[in-house]
DNA sequence: TCCGCACTGTGACGCACGTCACACGTCCAT
DNA sequence: ATGGACGTGTGACGTGCGTCACAGTGCGGA
């Protein structure tokens, strides 16, 4: 198995067009979807990047130089304690936001962003961001319910931590909310999982061997099955019930 | 000592004006500071509400109706899970906007707000606001950087939870953040907590025994002293090192 | 083909902390 | 003045789970 976790994630690394005006998938990206002479104004003042796997697109304190749009790949969002205590707070998909509370505030980004796989990311400079939202109002509405989304995210995390009391509850929980915005609209609970243990514990606030034995127990229960690194939530209802 | 704790917050219960263009509190105020034009409206759409000491302004879970600017009094936002157990999130003050990220997005409100004492709050309809927020651009923005305020503020706490392995550590953070933005400016960290222990346990994820013992560790390694209900920190830099 | 590496699986150990249980002090209502 | 509610202080106990240590497995490169 081992690496072909990685290979696991079928997510094309696809060219996106050369400008956002072109773009196909706009109207289902919640900040993309602007009216068309503020997206001609964004693609004036976007710069489009592309990313190998495995870099840094900005890192945790530094003052935030603008807003990046990801048009492609998948990018890895998480924060670190001064001991090297890692979490991450989430895998950024094609048409999130990143850096947006940290530009808006003129603040430093609270997390360092890592592609993980070739990504294609716009980027927009502050100054430049900030002129743009003062002269089209609709997009401050757009960026407003962005980030009010994002809250709702991070509110979601920090929940989980504070409230699922055991190791469990807060696997079960995340897997949960993964598989729901996985597989979107589907009745079957079915998702694949591009992560390491370790990565899983991360996220969940526990430890690598922690996260092994819990999902070896959750297919004992048979609450879950897996195929390599595919995985099927069988009884989501005991799966909620173990929360807390 | 006991309920002189809640007496020992001197926040006053004063009177608020009857229209917020007549409010001299409001340039200090990020969400309240703006355009006469946009206050005049402003006033029209909002109404002005009195509540007494714990009230519930809004709860978990209901779909959200509106917004709510705190104008006076202090309260608690809290989240609950199935079994009982409490998370605090932030003590509002005046000058906070509450349910902004659920109006935004047509969803639940995600804590539940209690006034911990007599409090003016002035509150918007959705519609209202919503429209509002079209007609004045200007208001998005301020609206999008009060919520990137807020997602900053939950993200320390989903940081601390998941980074500060330890009780002693998450408390002592908890304080120091707590000391900061009470003493804004000043160079002594001195600041009176109007929190039970429980309370505190709820924000800092742990129990009340916990806290209670920390406290009195603290206080005995001479890292804080306390007389009734105000604390000094008196060395930030070892309470620093604690925390991660 | 062989080595090294990254990931996974499992046992053993220890302790931080949650929980229970109870004592004490203060405030308020009757 | 008495009882009840609420906050705080402290001991004892049990355990979830973090940590260490090491074994097994499949991959990719030389």
């Amino acid at each position: 198995m081992a690496h072909s976790v990685k290979n696991g994630t079928p997510s094309t690394p696809r060219q996106v067009p050369e400008r956002c005006a072109q773009c196909t998938d706009r109207a289902e990206r919640l900040f993309c979807n602007l009216p068309d002479e503020a997206i001609e104004r964004f693609d004036e003042i976007a710069m489009q990047i592309s990313y190998p796997s495995r870099s840094i697109v900005f890192e945790e304190g530094q003052r935030a130089a603008g807003i990046f749009v990801v048009c492609s790949g998948q990018i890895k969002l998480a924060a670190t304690s001064r001991d090297g205590r890692t979490m991450i707070l989430k895998i950024a998909v094609p048409g999130d936001v990143l850096g947006l509370s940290a530009t808006l505030n003129d603040q430093p980004y609270e997390v360092t962003a890592e592609t993980l796989e070739p990504c294609q990311i716009r980027s927009v400079r502050r100054r430049d961001f900030l002129e743009f939202l003062s002269h089209y109002g609709d997009v401050s509405r757009h960026a407003a319910q962005v980030i009010a989304r994002e809250y709702h995210e991070v509110f979601l995390d920090a929940r989980r931590l504070a409230l699922s009391g055991s190791a469990a509850g807060r696997l079960a929980q995340l897997l949960l909310d993964w598989a729901r915005t996985s597989s979107c609209g589907k009745p079957e609970l079915r998702f694949t999982m591009a992560l390491t243990h370790e990565e899983l514990a991360n996220m969940a606030g526990t430890s690598r061997e922690t996260v092994t034995r819990l999902l070896n127990q959750f297919e004992r229960d048979e609450l879950i099955t897996r195929h390599g690194s595919s995985i099927v939530i069988l009884r989501p209802a005991e799966m909620e019930r173990m929360v807390g």
